[in-house]
DNA sequence: GACAAAGTTGACCATTTGATCAAGATTAAA
DNA sequence: TTTAATCTTGATCAAATGGTCAACTTTGTC
């Protein structure tokens, strides 16, 4: 029996390893971008010589598009869960907790997301103009129903969301931006998300309350 | 007399070749960041040979720093001329549009400077403590007076600013990700930033009006 | 028209960087 | 223990890239 047939194919030492080269690739790829990234930084921080980590990833593409697709799926997975037949107030309320909370633990793969549509999103054709289109169609007339239902004002669905998007992830991308405007002691990041979730609570709930 | 001792102390051709090698860096450095762009790539947008551009900038991080820094003065101006004597609705409205407008027109302004943030904002850590802390602090005293008067639903000031640079920016940055969801017909982007104004103004104007 | 200042560029250089390879070390199935 | 597969890396390469330089051309002043 060769060495690794059960689990995904892989050996111990595989599966270790290519973990820790992932989380040395996403840590510089999303402060450093993709050019802005050498080979020997990844390999520096995944603790192995180059060509040992070429052993595991044939190419710096493909290395960055496995980073870029695992992050992907992480992206999707909040909003594939807004569900139709909840409220409006519960099921965004949930949705924008969500993308907070994925913004202030994981805010290298929304930088390493928004980095890559910065850049004119050449890998994430695909996957933005099939999976990504079909769930914003669903979810979009979703919120239609919660309109015509009387529950909400009513918005265009696709700017709501856009909105929605932009509001969140602006905690993980611009942090640089708001650490200069208030400052890093420690508590200030747990404050801000604090913050950032009433004002987005009050603000969306209210604005999109029907009189 | 020599060649240049009017103007900025620039010679004709002087001017004419800086505009256009600036043109090509924000061009370039928008699209593909810091690192991603070339001095060929530059040189050759803007029409001449590398050595001659660098007879204009001597480095590439001076010429880089000159464009952010002609970006930045842009980005900053509408934020200024938010006047606390008015009221929320018209002042935040004007702001809202003013921003909108230059996501529509200069999006690679906005991208540069995203692009900036994003890696850390090296070069902007200054401007991003000094001058734009200094305006987010005299803005939010009148965001805070107008809650006092009774003319805003009470939010935190900083949040709300947050919130409109997000939504704002977001149509400049990820445009590539609309593009790729409402597809690039002509005419697709006119539509797409009328209906973000008014779902801009929808959600926030009833969102912040008091009950 | 003469001439000095300004402008322009092909050729070149040093460094960085993605990738290869051969040779050796480690692991695990028999 | 043997042995084949797996794993690891120093040395090296070719291409890309920021920057220099000497020589040449153009521009503007007298």
């Amino acid at each position: 029996m060769t060495m690794a047939t059960q689990n995904g194919g892989r050996t111990r030492i595989q599966q270790e390893n290519r973990e820790r080269i992932l989380t040395a690739a996403l840590d510089m790829f999303s402060r450093s971008g993709y050019r802005g990234t050498t080979l020997d930084q990844i390999a520096a921080a995944a603790g192995m010589s180059k060509p040992n980590m070429l052993y595991y990833f044939r190419t710096k593409q493909e290395l960055y598009q496995t980073v870029l697709q695992e992050t992907l799926d992480d992206w999707l997975t909040p909003f594939a869960k807004l569900d139709p037949h909840g409220d409006p107030t519960s099921e965004l309320g949930a949705y924008i907790s969500a993308k907070l909370a994925h913004a202030r633990i994981n805010p290298k793969a929304s930088r390493l997301f928004a980095n890559e549509i910065l850049q004119g999103a050449p890998l994430l054709e695909d996957t933005l103009k099939g999976p990504l289109k079909d769930l914003v169609e669903t979810k979009s007339k979703a919120i239609r129903t919660w309109i015509a239902d009387g529950k909400m004002v009513p918005v265009d669905p696709l700017h709501l969301i856009y909105m929605i998007w932009a509001a969140t992830q602006h905690y993980a991308d611009f942090e640089t931006q708001m650490d200069a405007l208030e400052g890093t002691e420690p508590g200030t990041r747990a404050k801000r998300f604090k913050a950032a979730e009433r004002t987005l609570f009050t603000v969306l709930f209210n604005g999109l309350k029907p009189r």
